[in-house]
DNA sequence: GAAGAGAGCGCC
DNA sequence: AAAGGGCGCTCTCTTC
């Protein structure tokens, strides 16, 4: 072995040798940067190639003594080619994985006052990629060769995609980043991901729960609760699912460990084609191969955690149509944006003026509505549950009381609308599209979030201003009734689950309960035709069972009706009646969650408890509902998955993940076949695991030139 | 002036 | 006694 020294030396050599280079870096990447993969490169794949070194005349196997624990650098097409050559000459068992990449642009501004920023990732320019390829000894321990790759050197390019082909799991901690690298590059993921920073965020799914800390309305605790909310924060956790706190927690070392910062900033400013120092080049190494180090004892984790299969089947592949979602984004058309922005505004001026006339000057500020009510003597109208709330729900109720509650609360949502981040017209990248930042398992039901913007949270009114790129449609595919449909299944209710194969839960739900009101005429509908005559009926069990499902007692039900507690008790028993089997169940299944210390769903995704103590009643709410809405998440990922492999064939790309529905942009060409193969995979994907369940998936064809909301064009429609 | 809590909007 | 699951974002008001 060398010498730290000794391997410095010749680390710069390389380095020195193969850094002359700064025009044909600097020129060609700030004009082309848009481009899928780097047209310099591209021209230079396809131009014959004159091999920088010696064509090999025999191919003899590489010495893997030579290769191992020792750096080597690939700047070559010789090198690239010797390292694919090696990787599968030798019995490898996974690969590290991890890329260094700065950005060529200026960030994109986000937030209400543009204080915040967010970099393009249209922008993204791959420096490094690291490799360490494991292979297990007799004895158990694994010898890790590592490679770090030149992405300068586009000859390096075909080799680097065969060794992102070898069927292998290639570990790396967040590789959202390495994927979009791998794409600016025109090169593919590799078709196994694990990813190190994901599995640990699944192993402790519901606890670090900052939510909670902030308001506790539960006492049981309060000294040990306020104590862990002092000591931990968000940045504590977003540090426990770094790579350091995992090597940590695997025992794994990391010699960059007290610089790793500073390494990392140093890549994101590195200066155009300047060459890299040698503590760059193996602190890139360092990271693949504290990845690949990570992945035995963390894969021994997960088993021994019971989300090793869940992980296998569903994360980790999620963890690329994760990225896609945010590699492709979502086309905002401007002008549409700028007409909506208008309309809106015209009409929050025309209501401010009405209200300042009434005497409210500023309607967004509580005290001054208080005391606007308080001097009309009507205050107390606006109580719930015990204090003064100005909310959707409490102005509805107060419409007719005076003319400023219905302005308040259309004021309130408009300008909501109108703060959208989508609309800013400076939210787009270098494509000219919108990518909001996707995080897998982002919400503790392992539900994803996005932000910046939340175009999960996107206003219906304001979807329309969502289009496709000329000659594509987009697509919305909804798996109709999703978690009413899963509880009958998970729950075991089998009137639930015949309600959901007869099409419409809730008609069927409503026929059964409103059986003494209804005519027999009304009895024999079929649901859609029942939906259409009694949608007021419908509407009401929906309720219901939403409700049912969250948990909500019989006085949140009364107040969400309008109606006496006790009416509403009354109906939450007929309710219940009707569905024998359904309470019984989640209150058995919140029992032994709360004995585990956990809630799981079906392929064994589990949220574990956030405290300690006795289990309170809003956790055993969580705990039942985490049983369906954590499943429904769990199918949706299956089915996006299996779309997204199948999109590449017809041009086509998932861009929205909603919860229970896909918005998919297509060639119109290929709008049929997609639409067909959308559909019946997220059926089936249900079916996979609960074969009595047939959910439809809703699909308005003649909805393709813009994203609506049911259909809804609102001020775009004729 | 910055930071945080609370309230309130949107989505499923 | 209180009792609606899961999110992101922006604004107001209070506090330090």
């Amino acid at each position: 072995m060398w010498t730290r020294t000794l391997l410095n030396n010749y680390l710069e050599g390389l380095v020195s040798t193969f850094w002359p280079r700064e025009g044909f870096a600097s020129t060609t990447l700030q004009r082309r940067n848009h481009m899928e993969a780097m047209p310099c490169w591209k021209e230079r794949l396809e131009a014959p190639r004159e091999p920088k070194e010696e064509p090999r005349t025999a191919r003899l196997p590489k010495d893997p003594m030579f290769f191992a624990e020792r750096l080597t650098i690939v700047d070559s097409v010789g090198g690239a080619e010797a390292m694919l050559d090696f990787a599968r000459e030798r019995p490898l068992s996974h690969v590290g994985l991890d890329a260094e990449f700065r950005f060529s642009g200026a960030g994109i501004a986000v937030g209400s006052r543009h204080d915040k920023s967010k970099p393009d990732i249209r922008q993204i320019v791959p420096l490094l990629v690291s490799l360490s390829f494991a292979e297990p000894r007799p004895d158990g321990s694994v010898v890790l060769y590592p490679f770090v790759v030149d992405l300068w050197v586009p000859e390096v390019m075909e080799a680097l995609r065969g060794v992102l082909r070898l069927p292998l799991p290639f570990v790396g901690h967040y590789l959202k980043n390495d994927i979009f690298c791998l794409w600016k590059l025109g090169l593919p993921a590799p078709r196994t991901l694990w990813d190190s920073c994901l599995c640990e965020r699944v192993l402790t799914l519901g606890r670090n729960r900052w939510r909670d800390r902030v308001n506790h309305t539960d006492d049981d605790s309060a000294e040990i609760e306020e104590a862990i909310a002092r000591e931990e924060s968000e940045e504590e956790r977003a540090y426990n699912l770094s790579l350091l706190a995992t090597c940590r927690r695997y025992g794994v070392p990391h010699a960059y460990s007290a610089r790793k910062e500073e390494f990392q900033r140093s890549f994101l400013v590195h200066p155009e084609g300047a060459p890299f120092s040698t503590d760059q080049i193996s602190y890139a190494a360092e990271d693949a191969l504290a990845a690949a180090r990570i992945y035995i004892p963390q894969v021994q984790a997960a088993a021994l955690g019971g989300v090793l299969r869940h992980l296998v089947e569903i994360e980790m592949p999620w963890v690329e149509t994760n990225a896609a979602f945010e590699w492709n984004g979502v086309r905002v058309d401007p002008d549409r944006a700028s007409r909506l922005s208008a309309h809106f505004r015209a009409e929050a001026e025309s209501i401010r003026v009405e209200l300042a006339a009434m005497g409210i000057r500023n309607p967004n500020g509580r005290n001054e509505k208080i005391e606007f009510f308080r001097r009309l003597g009507l205050l107390e109208r606006f109580r719930r549950r015990g204090s003064i709330s100005f909310d959707k729900d409490s102005m509805e109720a107060n419409w007719y009381i005076h003319p400023a509650a219905r302005l308040l609360h259309r004021l309130g949502k408009i300008e909501s609308i109108m703060r959208d981040g989508l609309l800013d017209p400076g939210a787009g990248g270098i494509d000219g599209r919108v990518h909001p930042e996707h995080r897998q398992c982002g919400a503790d039901t392992s539900r994803q979030t996005a932000k910046w913007p939340n175009v999960l949270g996107v206003s219906g009114d304001a979807r329309p201003v969502v289009v496709p790129e000329p000659g594509n449609v987009l697509l919305d595919f909804d798996l109709r009734q999703i978690e009413p449909s899963l509880a009958g299944a998970i729950f075991g209710v089998p009137e639930l689950v015949a309600a959901t194969n007869s099409g419409d839960v809730y008609s069927a739900v409503a026929r059964k309960f409103y059986i003494e009101e209804l005519s027999d005429e009304d009895l024999v509908l079929d649901d859609d035709a029942f939906k259409a005559r009694h949608p007021e009926k419908r509407a009401a069990m929906k309720i219901f069972f939403l409700a049912s499902l969250y948990g909500i007692s019989a006085a949140g039900i009364a107040a969400n009706l309008g109606i006496p507690e006790s009416e509403g008790r009354a109906l939450m028993e007929s309710f219940a009646l009707l569905l024998p089997n359904l309470s019984e169940a989640m209150k058995e299944s919140a029992r032994f969650s709360s004995l585990r210390g956990y809630a799981v769903a079906a392929t064994g995704l589990r949220r574990y408890r956030g405290r300690t103590g006795p289990v309170t009643a809003a956790e055993k709410r969580w705990m039942s509902n985490f049983e369906v809405q954590g499943t429904a998440s769990v199918f949706f990922k299956a089915a996006g998955n299996r779309i997204h492999r199948l999109c590449g064939r017809f041009g086509a790309r998932l861009i929205v993940p909603l919860h229970d529905s896909f918005l998919i942009e297509v060639p119109e060409l290929h709008k049929e076949e997609v639409a067909e193969m959308a559909s019946r995979i997220m059926r089936e994907s249900v079916q996979e695991f609960f074969p009595e369940l047939d959910i439809r998936v809703d699909h308005d064809p003649s909805r393709v030139d813009c994203w609506t909301k049911g259909g809804n064009l609102g001020i775009f429609g004729e």
